[in-house]
RNA sequence: GCUCCGUUCGUAUAAAGGCAGUACACCUGACUUUCUAUCAGGAAACACGGGUUCGAUUCCCGUACGGAGUACCA
């Protein structure tokens, strides 16, 4: 049995969004898995397309998530180089292979003439002509020209691709671990062109010649890749390396939160909802991703994994390394997966209230910098468990709990009008003269202050413990009000307790 | 158009040739001074038509619907 060495093979035209994401982790996990190699490869090959910064995000959004090279770019590795625009030699070493033996031919026509065959087949009635192997005997190319015709234009430096030779009525079937046998017939295919004229060769051949010579076990991508299977299983089978060839898992695709269509850059902006891992800064626009919207990258990985597979049990929480253990191909499912944000947030919740909380106190601080404010660790410590269990994004972090930080600056007016009355009234200015008289601050005792406040003043709970925390905060939610006097400290309390009246009674006399 | 892939509550999905389960979201209740969190409960699905079968949501064939591909892009 071989070893099992998967790669991801992004583009560097642009930022790596979510389904790119979920495809790098899927190849991650079945590797993992299986004790194998997870290996990153730039596919650069359309110079008109690469936008420069793309290969640092891709970097840096795998690194986020967790997902470790074994071998990349800038890891290194025995298949190197990593980047398909520094392998041309190699590319041009095996074109000639093909063009020896017949299974490719040179093809000098131009785009003009490509689009003239096909506008006049079209005019006959045939639907989206191909340069095909019924076409490619009216084109300009190796096999129409003679030897002489061909070497002239050679010379001349004329342009020209190389294009796959295929020829009609094989039948080209593959085992898909995800979807079974796949079934294509080669008289539907076209002659696809291997190498353009620039030299580079095009996605089609790259990358059947890099998975064979990185020793590539199995190709896991999107399922847009599903139909030119059917040439690269040509292409293995011209280089002779069919019985080497990786096996093939098509993934399916995540599509729009609502209507039609796979998810698209453009319904992350359209909905307010982050589509990329990380921020994208590139020259004329700009993406929001997961990280800066607050998530956690364990719930990210926790919420894709799950965009598509299952592991057949209740489970849902699961580390990377549990993912790991769990995941297999074959329990991939078939049909496109709907990006749901809603449970994205669940999971990111979920990760809140169990995460380490020197990770919420860290954002906590990277927040409170921007506002500089600074709080000892005592404070923010009893602060984030305090609001760990109400937020489902750590950017809300500060803004849950800034009555803690600043002065109040959105009253509830319905509420302070229905609550500060005449005995509520009293028996507020009761217990704030009584915890002012408190030497030691706890939960216990505020409560107690409270507690004996309200019997002595005949009064409730609900008539008071409102009017405490409008006084805080402001409005009538939030956490325990005892542990939240607790954390703001004595001095705090009673100088937001004693000057909320004034505030009160101006409200109430300007509406 | 053609080729290929798909279709289970609103969403993600499970299972089995014989009761369609779980989670998110939604609704109700419990706990709380409140908002969360948590717990308990509720409503909610096999696209349609044939066939095979004692029995089909499951297997087969059609139809519909959805998706992808159909470039000197990946």
């Amino acid at each position: 049995m071989n070893p099992v060495r998967v790669r991801f093979a992004p583009s560097p035209t642009g930022p790596l969004h979510i389904g790119g994401l979920r495809t790098a982790l899927y190849n991650y996990l079945y590797a993992k898995n299986k004790g194998g190699a997870f290996i990153l490869r730039v596919e650069d090959t359309d110079q008109n397309r690469y936008v420069e910064g793309a290969e640092d995000y891709i970097r840096e959004a795998l690194n986020w998530a967790g997902l470790k090279l074994d071998e990349g770019p800038d890891v290194g590795g025995d298949y190197g180089p990593y980047r398909q625009s520094e392998r041309r030699k190699i590319y041009q070493s095996h074109i000639q292979t093909l063009i020896d033996n017949g299974q490719a031919y040179y093809a000098f026509d131009s785009a003009a003439e490509i689009e003239n065959m096909r506008t006049q087949l079209e005019q006959k009635g045939v639907h989206s002509p191909k340069y095909n192997f019924e076409t490619r005997m009216q084109m300009r190319n190796s096999i129409t020209l003679s030897d002489a015709e061909v070497k002239t234009l050679m010379d001349a430096s004329a342009a020209y691709t190389i294009r796959l030779r295929v020829e009609p009525q094989q039948e080209i079937g593959f085992e898909d671990i995800i979807r079974g046998r796949v079934v294509f017939n080669s008289s539907e295919l076209d002659d696809k062109v291997l190498m353009k004229s620039d030299g580079l060769p095009t996605y089609h051949l790259a990358n059947v010649i890099d998975d064979h010579e990185m020793k590539i076990s199995h190709v896991i991508r999107g399922e847009e890749w599903l139909s030119s299977t059917a040439h690269h299983v040509l292409l293995y089978r011209a280089f002779g390396w069919e019985s080497s060839m990786p096996k093939f898992a098509h993934l399916p695709l995540i599509l729009k939160p609502t209507g039609k269509g796979k998810l698209s850059k453009r319904d992350g902006q359209k909905m307010g909802i982050p589509v990329f891992p990380i921020q994208w800064n590139g020259s004329d626009e700009m993406f929001g991703g997961f990280r800066e919207m607050g998530f956690l990258p364990e719930a990210v990985v926790n919420f894709l994994a799950f965009l598509g597979w299952n592991p057949g049990s209740d489970q849902e929480i699961f580390t990377l390394e549990e993912l790991m253990k769990a995941f297999k191909l074959t329990d991939v499912s078939k049909g496109g997966a709907r990006f749901d944000f809603e449970k994205a947030k669940w999971f990111n919740q979920q990760y809140i209230l169990t995460s380490d909380a020197s990770i919420l106190v860290e954002e906590l601080k990277k927040q409170l910098k921007e506002v500089n404010i600074e709080r000892s660790e005592d404070f923010l410590n009893a602060y984030v468990e305090l609001f760990r269990p109400r937020i489902e994004r750590l950017a809300d972090l500060f803004e849950a709990g800034k009555y803690f930080f600043q002065k109040v600056d959105q009253y509830n007016n319905k509420m302070i009008r229905k609550k500060w009355k005449e005995n509520g009234i009293i028996t507020y200015n009761f217990i704030t003269e009584n915890l002012a008289q408190v030497s030691q601050w706890n939960a216990a005792n505020c409560k107690s202050v409270i507690e004996d406040g309200i019997a002595a003043c005949d009064s409730s709970f609900g008539e008071v413990l409102p009017l405490l925390r409008l006084a805080l905060s402001g409005d009538v939610k939030g956490p325990d009000l005892f542990d939240t006097m607790k954390c703001m400290g004595k001095l705090f309390v009673i100088d937001r307790l004693k000057s909320a009246p004034n505030v009160f009674d101006q409200l109430i006399a300007e509406s």
